[in-house]
RNA sequence: GCCCGGGUGGCGGAAUGGUAGACGCGAGGGACUUAAAAUCCCUUGGAGGUAACUCCGUGCGGGUUCGAGUCCCGCCCUGGGCACCA
């Protein structure tokens, strides 16, 4: 047996490398975000926090935090004072689903989940500053998110409204989405009814526009680097939509008038009736004692009840009826009869609309009730308008029709009278400017325990008072029954309502003058906040997450402030990243931080799929556990892995076998650290250009989140270096330094290896020399009438004329030439010749 | 329905308008081994050809261009979001 068998060689323990660093780092305190020093410049890398759910890591979560962790990492090399924290937005549904169901009390569940969830994530080896943890489920954190209910409330940005809400009759509760499946409560199958309660909204509406030096959430989005998807989103979601309101729109014989809003007022002439929303609190007045109060309450119950089944498809709703009021149209085109329809929304403009015949929906639902329709402008195409005139389709959004009413713009074209006639419109008194917007206000209140509690009392007589802000927090009582018993779970707690504690509360708003002597404070508010409302302003809190006197100071969210960049799953489009922008402008709104946007750079994850491609979830039975993964491979496998598999923001199926290049790749890396002959000598050429090549790659990528691809130029360098006799210390630094920020326990135990004393963490991320990256000969392509015929082997700035010649004389290409003319030589310098014949 | 993505080998994917399929997985063949695992080497889009090479090929149909996976127009299929899941 030859004796190379006997030789021990090191095999990759990954288990006891991956233990050895969490220790060296955490002993360390490698990854503290410093707050005092200066001389570097900040850089603050944060990750959407998780909802640590019962069922553990899902190998989703370790793909944004993977990537942040690169970032954070390659940044730190790059000389940035880095902030690089992790917390649990720990609120939610699922932990109160779970109580009702196990007895076992939210708390303790919680925190059990954010245990596993945290073992999980550090052994991943995440650089995070843990002394900056939070959970916005404790009461020091949220008594801050109360604080931030409190300075809305104070500033007028939070209010109580009427609002319904899904109830099941049977479970005595109210109804998430989520637990409403096709109108009927998941649980017990029971119709699920609305039920409208007093609830409490924040007004993001107010910050749609800039304000004063606020920028407003459409024209903030101009100025940060945020995918475009997302941007769109974003302003599809607010909708705002310019146009007018008509005025004065007098109900015949009542003393009721309207407003209607129309975005399309150009064509206003053609209105022939008009609808209102089934909700609309005037419907019941219209036709109060009229015999059609009674179809129309009974027409208006029947939509109320579909609409709440969620299977209400506004856009291909046609149904409808008469309330025997008409309109007294000032326009001059007859009376409008009112009918009640059920594609109208009552929270989009005023609830009521005039329908003409340019608008498709009144269009279908004119032919549908027999209502009249009277185009006012026709095609150029004299075919095309008489059928427009026989009302044969509907004819609309055309810029090149010509209007034929109102006689003042009689031949101009629909396309270029718009502020024109918005303008005569308004003189005329008919009419006045309005900007409309389809989102509404937020509606904060939770009927449910696992929240964290508004901070108002309540009096005799039902007046709200907002509580002393040294009366917070409030906390969450242990004396609450969570099974459902018709209203929310801390109305029920003694606790809670402590006769003692409002009678505090209650001298303090005496004294402060902000209650009226003779009034007796009786209870609290019982709602909850949406667990949106923590996960709407904790990124300040990482700022200075230890602050018991502010949610965090000035100075240290004008020191990190804002987050740099921001990653996490698409899903938050729109809701999330709507909110805390919002909470964001309303702290610079009213001077608490000079920033107006929270997240400067934005990049989404795509999603991980199961082994079938189809979503991980218990029962398709398809979940990877992450744990199993980092045991059987480790932890830099798996993040190696998962940035491996494809772009970034893609979704992507899991393929364990896939796991193995990863895996094989930082095995290839060890053993030649451990096995291979290292030597002090300069590298070769070849050698040499691939370090620069593979530096600037994966610096490149990483700066681009294009981590697939640096991971594959790695790979590539790490097969040139294995065909190496000997292998140059300075190429292995090279690669150990590109691949730290990916593997990070494989980077340190190799450097380490090679005799390093200090950590390659704290080495400077070198410059790539772009002079030695650049290859010198290259393969040009030659083709001939765009088809591939031939390559020839040249310098790479090589000049027209010179590879002209060599073309020609390529055998493949002159024979395709023979007897051809060209007529056309392409020559693009470092890049392809491409030959145009006859 | 509305809004936003995506369709490239057996699979994940790569390609500033310039040789389509880098890198990895899988598969086939070989080396080492008593054997297996591990590792290493070779082949691997399809069809034809001993070979040189040729033809076809990036969901479908058109267009722009010397040249299109990439840009434009029209389709088909598919995934995600839609206000109380987070």
């Amino acid at each position: 047996m030859p004796l190379s068998h006997f030789r021990m060689q090191k095999t990759y323990d990954h288990q006891k490398i991956e233990k050895k660093w969490h220790q060296k780092w955490f002993k360390a305190k490698l990854f503290r975000a410093s707050d005092e020093d200066k001389s570097k410049p900040k850089y603050y890398v944060l990750d959407m926090f998780p909802y640590p759910s019962s069922a553990g890591l899902h190998v989703g979560h370790p793909e944004g935090y993977t990537a942040t962790d690169i970032i954070s990492r390659y940044l730190r090399m790059k000389g940035y004072n880095v902030l690089h924290p992790m917390g649990w937005d720990a609120f939610g549904l699922p932990a109160e689903n779970y109580a009702i169901k196990t007895k076992i009390h939210p708390e303790k569940s919680t925190l059990a989940s954010i245990t596993t969830f945290k073992r999980q994530i550090q052994e991943l080896g995440f650089s995070y500053d843990w002394e900056r943890e939070i959970a916005t489920c404790l009461p020091e954190y949220y008594q801050w998110t109360q604080w931030f209910f409190c300075f809305l409330y104070k500033n007028g940005l939070a209010y109580k409204k009427k609002a319904p809400v899904n109830w099941c009759n049977d479970c005595q509760t109210v109804l998430a989405n989520e637990q409403v499946v096709e109108g009927h409560c998941e649980r017990c199958k029971f119709p699920v009814t609305p039920k409208f309660l007093a609830q409490w909204f924040f007004k993001i509406t107010d910050f749609i526009d800039d304000t004063g030096e606020t920028s407003g959430l459409l024209s903030g989005l101009d100025k940060i680097d945020w995918p475009e998807s997302t941007k769109i989103g974003q302003r599809n979601w607010i909708g705002r939509s310019e146009g007018v309101n008509w005025i004065n729109q007098r109900v015949k014989d009542m003393d009721i008038s309207f407003e209607m809003y129309d975005s399309v007022p150009q064509t206003y002439m053609a209105q022939r009736f008009c609808v209102i929303a089934p909700e609309h609190p005037m419907v019941a007045k219209l036709v109060e004692g009229t015999e059609h109060e009674k179809p129309v309450t009974e027409f208006v119950e029947k939509v109320k009840k579909r609409k709440m089944e969620n299977k209400f498809d506004l856009e291909k709703e046609k149904d409808g009826i008469f309330t025997g009021r008409v309109i007294d149209n000032p326009f001059g085109t007859g009376d409008l009869p009112i009918w009640v329809a059920s594609f109208v929304v009552m929270d989009y403009g005023t609830g009521v609309v005039h329908s003409s015949a340019h608008d498709e929906r009144d269009f279908a639902f004119a032919k549908a009730n027999n209502l009249p329709l009277h185009p006012v402008m026709f095609p150029e195409d004299p075919e095309e308008a008489k059928k427009v005139e026989a009302l044969e389709y509907c004819y609309h959004h055309d810029p090149m029709a010509i209007m034929q009413e109102p006689a003042e713009f009689k031949g101009r074209r629909w396309g270029e009278v718009r502020e024109d006639l918005i303008d005569f419109v308004v003189k005329k008194g008919l009419a006045k400017r309005q900007t409309n917007y389809k989102m509404r206000d937020w509606l904060v209140s939770r009927q449910r325990y696992w929240g964290a509690p508004i901070p108002m009392v309540y009096d005799d007589q039902e007046n709200e008072y907002l509580l002393p802000e040294d009366e917070l927090p409030v906390h969450l009582p242990e004396d609450v029954d969570f099974n459902p018993k018709g209203e929310s779970p801390l109305t029920q707690s003694k606790s809670f309502h402590d006769q003692k504690i409002l009678a505090r509360i209650e001298e303090k708003l005496k004294k402060s003058g902000s209650m009226p002597k003779d009034r007796k404070l009786v209870r609290r508010e019982s709602d909850t906040m949406d667990t949106f409302v923590c996960s709407s302003w904790y990124m300040w809190r990482f700022m200075d997450p230890k602050n018991k006197k502010e949610f965090a100071s000035k100075k240290l969210m004008e020191q990190w402030g804002p987050v740099d960049l921001y990653v996490g799953g698409a899903e938050h489009t729109v809701l999330h990243l709507l909110y805390a922008r919002f909470f964001c402008k309303a702290l610079h709104r009213h001077g608490y931080i000079s920033t107006d946007e929270p997240f400067t750079k934005l990049r989404h994850q795509g999603m991980i799929l199961g082994e079938d491609g189809e979503k991980m979830s218990k029962s398709r039975g398809n979940v990877i556990n992450p744990d199993e993964i980092v045991k059987q491979y480790g932890a830099d496998t798996l993040r190696m892995y998962e940035m491996f598999m494809g772009p970034f923001k893609d979704m992507k199926p899991w393929s364990t076998k896939g796991v193995l290049g990863a895996y094989r790749f930082l095995k290839k890396t060890w053993a030649i650290i451990t096995e291979a002959k290292l030597t002090d000598e300069e590298p070769d050429h070849d050698t040499l250009k691939m370090c620069h090549q593979t530096l600037k790659k994966v610096t490149h990528d990483i700066e681009e989140f294009k981590f697939n691809t640096a991971i594959s130029q790695m790979m590539i360098m790490i097969n040139h270096i294995q065909k190496l006799g000997k292998v140059p210390k300075a190429a292995m630094e090279i690669l150990l330094t590109c691949l730290y920020p990916f593997a990070p326990h494989m980077a340190e135990e190799c450097w380490e290896l090679m005799g390093h004393k200090a950590m390659i963490m704290n080495e400077p991320w070198p410059a790539y020399d772009e002079a030695i990256a650049k290859e010198e000969q290259m393969n040009m392509p030659i083709q001939i009438a765009g088809k591939l015929r031939g390559t020839i082997t040249v310098p790479v700035d090589i000049g027209k004329e010179e590879a002209l010649a060599l073309a020609l004389a390529e055998p493949n290409v002159a024979k395709y030439l023979q007897g051809n003319k060209i007529v056309k030589e392409i020559f693009v310098a470092g890049k392809i010749i491409n030959l145009v014949v006859t």
